[in-house]
RNA sequence: GCCCCGUUAGCUCAGCCGGAUAGAGCGCUGGAUUCCUAAUCCAGAGGCCAUAGGUUCAAAUCCUGUACGGGGCACCA
């Protein structure tokens, strides 16, 4: 028996192939004392034409085992293998692979299958299971920018290529709504309020500078009006501790303030300025045509209930009984060393409060408890350090780390006219993700940011996105759709129906083998995207596919006198055409029907 | 110091589940439009796939070392 890949992703043709190799070898080779149990038969696509359409190394891959000539094993091999119809030719060549060629005519069959399945050409029937992925999950303290914009579409990307592959696919963003940071800009949010009133209040070069900060201000005191305004008094000792915030810790004094002087005042800024600025990331991502379905929120973890401990201490209590925690410093440490992390990391400091990883821990463990068969993570690359401790408290606590992939998103940066544009979230110079889809559409930085593997560093210029010229590769890919339309129409006016089913036997020239075979190709570039998490594997497909045809339109006339070529012919274009529109759908991007 | 990622044409990058002559776009040179959209096509020039070893019948692809570049190593999030 000779192990084969039983994937749904190998075309009909060269399953065929495969077993009819498996079924010689076991007759030629059973008794040989090789075990060919081990050894898998592999069809790989030939680039030159002139060695067929199909080649298997297994001669080779067994020619030591048997101490045989690789050659001479190939040649056996080939002599005992049927010609049909379909499978012409078979030849040995090179070091001892086996070609095999296949009829012209038999390549025809995948455009029956486009045009019978239609959109869902590509598309997996099978259950693959659940999967979760979590993406952006920026801080709620500030529009997203440029940076954010890949993990977003990488995410959405991703969201659905998993989805046309089988998966039932949750898409997740993280809300950070419970640390320091949510203080900072509420702190932000009142003082700039204030200044509205008071035009002697200096901003605190601490906190947030970006101008979403006033708008949310403006907005707080349309709806509040006076409510957090401050008596003399508190008007002189604001100004004194506006007066002197030079270190890093010194807005937590105006923090504490701004607590001791609203009550629950400051609470109440703090979700207001949360609630607008979810507001302003969500309609951000719509328009940047991405969407969540669910919204978690980091200060649920830590929600205590009459009965029941908050999630954050739940798991730390996880963790303590199986051992793994352990006081020091008046700190609560995980021993994450354990687990091969560099060293053991704090779940709740001496002042009590806990960290951003002990809610990380209950974050993903509550990930795990909704039974997901896949739980991915996109993560900016800045991150990488931080996953082998969330490995490790899973581990500890018993969790299968396998299900827990991250994949990392390395950085952009922002060019204009070639020049690095410094930016920097805090001090408020960034380009904002919406000022960039408004500059260049969401469609063209969706496919200038996806086009790319994720772990790459990505030089997004502006200025070239901007021009909208044939430099975008987009513009290549929906141009040969649109070209196509544009021929339909001119088909149709001389009243004719697109056919349905030509004979495309006819279909014969070396560009119409080609293209047939990549639109072949189209269901396993998909599986293998979703697989590898690379989703740029398929702009690079419809690159190829939009070249092919952009060669054949220039090459060959499609409205012709031959009627029945003329017919074949309109249909090898109805299935580029669909191909290109599925392809274009999994990115998220419109296929014009002209241009 | 430790840990990730990278190094392929002048530039920006694909390819990396090992396979026969290493690809694309841009740029450069020269061509194609009475004809379905020239946002297109065709041809040409341009490569010791960073480097040194190893594994293999076969290495850009897998393993190890080195150099160079980017990033990460908080009781921040």
């Amino acid at each position: 028996m000779v192990n084969i890949k039983a994937e749904n992703e190998i075309p009909e043709m060269q399953q065929q192939i495969i077993e009819k190799l498996k079924k010689i070898l076991t007759d030629l080779y059973s008794e040989s004392g090789t075990d060919l149990n081990e050894k898998e038969i592999r069809l790989q696509e030939n680039k030159n034409k002139e060695h067929g359409d199909y080649a298997s190394n297994i001669a080779m891959v067994i020619a030591k085992d048997l101490s045989e000539d690789p050659k001479i094993v190939a040649k056996r091999i080939s002599n005992n293998f049927p010609i049909d119809d379909q499978i012409i030719k078979v030849e040995v060549a090179g070091p001892g692979f086996i070609n095999f060629f296949i009829a012209a005519s038999t390549h025809g069959e995948v455009l029956n299958l486009i045009d019978s399945k239609k959109a869902s050409y590509g598309r997996s029937d099978d259950s693959m299971g659940k999967v979760l992925i979590e993406y952006v999950s920026s801080n709620p303290t500030g529009p997203l920018h440029v940076g954010h914009g890949r993990g977003a579409v990488f995410g959405s990307v991703l969201a659905k290529l998993l989805t046309v592959v089988g998966y039932e696919v949750d898409e997740e963003y993280y809300v950070n709504d419970y640390g320091r940071q949510m203080n900072i800009l509420a702190v932000s949010v009142w003082v700039r309020y204030l200044q509205i009133s008071h035009k002697d209040l200096a901003m605190t070069p601490k906190g947030y500078q970006g101008d979403y900060v006033k708008s949310i201000a403006k907005d707080l005191k349309k709806e509040e009006k006076e409510k957090y305004l401050l008596n003399e008094n508190n008007h002189k000792k604001i100004i004194k501790i506006l007066s002197k915030q030079e270190e890093e810790s010194d807005i937590d004094l105006l923090i504490s303030f701004m607590r001791e002087v609203l009550n629950k005042g400051s609470l109440e800024i703090r979700s207001f300025s949360l609630d607008k600025m979810l507001k302003i990331i969500k309609s951000d991502l719509k328009s940047f045509g991405v969407e969540h379905n669910l919204w978690f929120f980091e200060s649920s973890l830590h929600k205590e209930q009459k009965t029941k401990k908050s999630d954050t201490d739940e798991a730390i209590s996880l963790l303590q009984s199986e051992g793994f925690v352990y006081e020091e410093e008046g700190a609560m440490w995980f021993k994450s060393s354990d687990f091969r992390d560099d060293k053991d990391r704090v779940l709740k400091r001496s002042n009590g409060e806990h960290t951003y990883f002990s809610s990380d821990v209950a974050y993903h463990y509550d990930k795990y408890k909704r039974s997901y068969d896949r739980i991915i993570n996109v993560w900016g690359s800045d991150h990488h350090g931080y996953l082998p401790r969330v490995n490790a408290a899973m581990k500890a606590i018993g969790m299968d780390v396998n299900k827990l992939e991250v994949v990392f998103i390395q950085f952009v940066n922002l060019l204009r006219n070639g020049e690095k544009i410094p930016m920097s979230t805090r001090s408020g110079e960034f380009i904002t993700l919406k000022e960039l889809v408004d500059e260049v559409t969401a469609e063209a930085a969706r496919f200038f940011y996806i086009n790319r593997k994720s772990d790459q560093h990505l030089d997004f210029d502006l200025s070239l996105a901007k021009e909208q010229s044939k430099d975008n590769p987009l513009y290549y890919v929906q141009y040969a759709h649109a070209r196509i339309c544009s021929v339909f129409k001119k088909h149709e006016s001389v009243s004719k129906d697109i056919p349905t089913n030509p004979d495309t036997s006819l279909l014969t020239s070396e560009k119409e083998i080609e293209i047939q075979k990549l639109l072949a190709t189209y269901p396993a570039v998909l599986e293998r995207a979703a697989k590898l998490s690379e989703p740029h594997l398929i702009c690079y497909y419809l690159k190829d596919l939009a070249t092919l045809f952009h060669s054949y339109y220039n090459n060959e006339k499609f409205l012709i006198e031959d009627e029945k070529l003329m017919s074949a012919r309109i249909f090898l274009l109805k299935g580029i055409k669909q191909v290109i529109f599925n392809g274009l759908e999994i990115l998220g991007i419109n296929s014009p029907e002209q241009m």
